[in-house]
DNA sequence: AGCGACATGACAATCATTCTCACAACGGAT
DNA sequence: ATCCGTTGTGAGAATGATTGTCATGTCGCT
């Protein structure tokens, strides 16, 4: 059974605070910043249970760095992260969800999951992007859920 | 200025002989079982090198390692993985692009990038068998269950 | 053949994450 | 409130993938 530690409260304190997808490091630091005194191991421990019961999500970078945050939904959804601040929306789309089911059904695949995470410029951060500032929108088939945090 | 060496060749030679991801690490020993001498740094480099290129396929594992694939569409494309034997399927989904570029615009995120991997079992690691290689089945049940991870 | 830039290899260095294990603290029972 | 078995914690070592270092190799060109 999951015990009640000063720890975990404090961890649990510090992602309830937090916005971002920060990683077990950054979420030390900011601790340890803070005047908690918790051990690197005890963060990364309750970090790892915390996710594995669905009460934290995780994001592995692209460096191959885990990345956690406490979301609002605690379904099923995906993430719109930005590149520049981290900042992240949380939507869902149902119909990107079965057509993907769909498509691993007809080559024969069950037990279907899938990894499925946005990245790009928030508003903030779209100054000078590079090159002539793609727009590669086309069939805006809207029917998004978006939920802004 | 990419220039031509054993090594280089044997390892698009090696990855040419692949039809799964397989980790750098894998591919090193792989070529060491055949004879190969090659460095492992050597290895991650080219590795590297040619997916910068877009020659190969990256996917970075639950576990955050790496894993390489050449794939027959270079250009964008997804892919459905089976969990089991790595079997490797690729797919387009342009309708999922849109969609997903439309909702990033909708929250003021531009330069929109994205990742998507669909992982399950495949037709020979489901237990049971099902068509030869097209099935158009549609099973609308879906006892997907979030694996966070 | 000669040359200079790029590539390689062996190994050290990083870095995130996990393991180890002695010790501390939770919490249900007493 | 006290006991006590169980679970959690902390410090540091260990692990393992990936990257950096740098002396040496060799590719492509003249």
């Amino acid at each position: 059974m999951q015990r009640n530690t000063r720890q975990r409260t404090a961890i649990l304190e510090t992602l309830s605070r937090q916005d971002d997808f920060r990683s077990a490091q950054q979420i030390h630091e900011q601790m340890k910043a803070d005047g908690e005194t918790v051990g690197l191991a005890t963060v990364y421990r309750n970090l790892q249970a915390l996710s594995r019961s669905g009460r934290l999500d995780v994001l592995v970078a692209g460096d191959g760095e885990s990345q956690y945050r406490q979301c609002a939904d605690t379904g099923h959804h995906h993430h719109l992260v930005c590149r520049e601040c981290g900042r992240t929306v949380e939507f869902l789309a149902p119909k990107l969800e079965s057509a993907m089911t769909a498509i691993a059904h007809e080559h024969g695949f069950t037990d279907v999951d899938h990894t499925l995470e946005v990245f790009g410029l928030c508003a903030d951060h779209t100054g000078q992007s590079v090159g002539p500032d793609e727009d590669l929108d086309d069939d805006p088939d809207d029917e998004d859920e978006g939920r802004a945090r």
